[in-house]
RNA sequence: GGAGAGGUGGCUGAGUGGUUGAAAGCGCUCCCCUGCUAAGGGAGUAUGUGGUAAUACCGCAUCGAGGGUUCGAAUCCCUCCCUCUCCGCCA
């Protein structure tokens, strides 16, 4: 959610800024909102004190054997008052707060100008790409052919978008985890979490999936529960800290964290309807820091570098972008993405979206610090380090041979038995 | 799943309808005293939100969550969530 005082103070920035990603933020309405909350929410608090102080002096009254009869039928009046005027108040908060929680975060002055993806802003391209003198295969074809991946039957267990994994595949699926959350947490400084695949709704608020993102998720017939499974790490590891005060000198958190997601994809038919570029459910080594406002611009450029090492280290080429006004998130400030190298598409794609939200996810969820004599809201970060599921399909497709086997990087050997090829 | 007991401020823990946003203790902060140390005395010490430019002042809300009864609810009623003990089941 956005700074409700810069709303009200200063709406036509706040619009401005909003306008270059597209978000048409309609002041009129926001103005008649506020104005009526403003009037509704003090007439009933009026009503309140008034209430409040009947009540007392009724109860002294009572005390000192006074009547109390007239005292109580200005009392009944005021409270039917207060009744009506806490249903208008109520009636118009719940517009009041869609209209906030639908409203996107403000971009960082350094976010580039842009519509769509075409407009990102190229950081850098590492790694040289590979040149086959062979017709290169995808990776559903490798993984098919290595007997390690199997659509069919996945779509005989569950339905389309899923996959199975067997043998080296697999194995190759548990190395990278393996390989991902070793690198973060002995060589980057990240404590390890478990956390659950099944969330709640003021979980899913609190980063920002809803309730703009509803359709996108997968919800649990719980009859009791709005529950949802979680379509990233991000959701339950930034909601560890919802409603805390955080001490001062334990920041930067940083946390990493592997976990399963879940996406339910309405509205991709047909995009990336081969392979596992793009399913129901896929496997995500997440990265989540939990910054001083002041450190999180720094705190966003070693989480990405955090995750590019992982890249590094597995010999993929890649590039980094930084998302134009266009592209990037609902709740990001600013974000810089990595995509890796696919032979197949002859591009590249998406691996790791790493964003500072700043306050935007920490005001819904009151992450705040002690900072002197007040609390100020933390900024969140996040991003993958790496989304398991594509960093297979990059090895599969990237390292691949004539021969249809494929070169495993030499750092997750250790974790395959030794093992050279697949 | 069955039976029972509970959920109060940073912590412990009082409080069954009325100046209780909440006793007391611990902790913490500041001050005083004590030639060091130990001890002692005093004051302060929640969060959110609104009126506001304001970390000044005032109001409102918050005693697990949400409803209800009442002039008035931490206290009474209902639903839900969670914790603990015993039994059952179970990876």
């Amino acid at each position: 959610m956005i700074d409700l005082s810069l709303l009200r103070n200063n709406p036509e920035e706040v619009k401005a800024n909003l306008s270059l990603r597209g978000f048409d933020l309609d002041i009129s309405l926001w103005e008649t909102l506020e104005k009526n909350r403003k009037a509704f929410q003090v007439e009933m608090e009026n009503f309140q004190a008034e209430q409040n102080k009947i009540a007392k002096e009724i109860g002294l009254a009572q005390k000192n054997n006074e009547s109390i009869e007239d005292l109580k039928s200005k009392a009944t009046k005021i409270s039917s008052d207060l009744k009506d005027a806490k249903e208008k108040f109520k009636t118009n908060k719940l517009a009041y707060e869609d209209f906030l929680l639908n409203i996107p975060n403000l971009l960082d002055p350094s976010v580039p100008p842009g519509k769509s993806e075409e407009d990102n802003e190229l950081i850098k391209k590492v790694g040289k790409i590979p040149s086959f003198e062979f017709t290169p295969k995808d990776h559903q074809e490798l993984g098919i052919s290595t007997d390690g991946m199997d659509f069919e039957a996945a779509v005989k267990i569950s339905k389309s978008r899923f996959v199975v994994f067997k043998n080296s595949i697999a194995q190759l699926n548990r190395a990278l985890i393996q390989f991902m959350l070793n690198t973060h947490t002995n060589d980057h400084g990240y404590k390890e979490i478990y956390v659950p695949f099944i969330v709640n709704k003021d979980s899913l608020l609190g980063t920002g999936q809803l309730p703009k993102f509803k359709e996108d998720q997968f919800q649990i017939k719980d009859d009791e529960n709005e529950m949802y499974l979680i379509p990233t790490a991000e959701v339950p590891v930034t909601n560890y800290h919802r409603d805390e005060i955080l001490d001062s000198s334990d920041l930067t958190l940083s946390y990493v964290s592997h976990t399963p997601c879940f996406r339910s994809e309405a509205g991709s038919y047909g995009l990336d309807t081969r392979g596992i570029i793009r399913q129901h459910q896929f496997e995500k080594v997440e990265l989540v820091k939990i910054s001083h406002p002041d450190k999180s611009s720094q705190d966003l450029e070693q989480l990405t570098s955090d995750a590019e090492r992982i890249l590094e280290l597995l010999e993929l080429p890649y590039r980094k972008v930084k998302l134009c006004a266009g592209d990037i998130g609902f709740g990001s400030a600013l974000t810089y993405d990595l995509e890796v190298w696919l032979p197949s598409q002859n591009k590249y794609r998406e691996i790791s979206s790493c964003s500072n939200y700043k306050d935007f996810q920490s005001r819904r969820l009151k992450i705040r610090t002690d900072e002197k004599d007040s609390k100020v809201l933390c900024h969140t970060l996040n991003g993958s380090g790496l989304a398991v599921g594509r960093t297979m399909a990059a090895i599969l497709e990237n390292f691949q041979e004539k021969s249809g086997s494929v070169k495993i990087p030499k750092v997750l050997r250790p974790f395959m038995n030794d093992q050279e090829v697949l």
